[in-house]
DNA sequence: AGGCTCGGAGTGCTTCCGGT
DNA sequence: ACCGGAAGCACTCCGAGCCT
């Protein structure tokens, strides 16, 4: 069985289920996310390859993060999940790939990314729900650009940068040699 | 109860655009 | 030039409401 192709099975089908959850039609969620319905409809069928900048802006129409979205298509029997055992995704445009490191089905508000961003590509994201959600950004190797509005960093191998999601941020790798980072995503409980 | 109309939801087809 | 992602338009399907 191609691994690939069963997580892309998982999040179209994490995907409609969320936006029946919500009650959302895909003219709705089209609305919500800047994607066509057409496009929305081809996605959840299968017929489609989303990029990380669609899902990414899939995931702002449906509430949740992309974190959340990987999260859930996890298989919720496992607890400890083994390197073999994580889901990765490849975004077919820029060959970013995204590893989802921590276990579903255990309850706990955070997740743990790990991604790793070719030379010279670049993935952006919508902003989230103010206040929902904060994350912090781990440099392993090579070095990550971050921007977020107005603020730009540069983020080395040990370097840790906290950010809230309340704003469109861009991640960019501008050297010759592929960036891995963690990505770790709280979820902020309601007051 | 059965038939008709209308509107919403989802899909198919076509076109456009950017990358290779 | 070719290919794949994305959007727009038009079509079909189906359920609700209305009329006879």
């Amino acid at each position: 069985m191609n691994e690939t192709d069963n997580i892309e099975d998982r999040i179209a089908a994490r995907l409609k289920a969320r936006r029946e959850e919500l009650a959302l039609s895909l003219a709705d969620l089209a609305e919500r996310s800047a994607v066509s319905k057409a496009m929305i409809s081809r996605i959840e069928r299968r017929e489609a390859s989303p990029t990380a900048a669609l899902l990414g802006r899939l995931c702002a129409g449906l509430d949740i993060t992309l974190s959340g979205l990987m999260a859930a298509v996890e298989d919720k029997s496992l607890v400890l999940l083994t390197a073999a055992a994580q889901p990765v995704w490849r975004d077919p445009e820029t060959g970013f790939e995204r590893r989802a490191v921590t276990p579903a089905g255990t309850g706990s508000s955070v997740e743990i990314v790990q991604a790793t961003l070719p030379p010279g590509a670049r993935i952006s994201y919508p902003a989230l729900p103010s206040g929902a959600y904060d994350q912090h950004i781990l440099g392993v190797s090579g070095v990550l650009r971050f921007s977020s509005g107005d603020d730009h960093f540069s983020i080395a191998a040990g370097d840790c940068l906290h950010c809230a999601l309340d704003q469109p941020h861009v991640f960019t790798n501008q050297t010759g040699e592929p960036c891995r980072y963690l990505v770790i995503i709280a979820r902020r409980k309601a007051r």
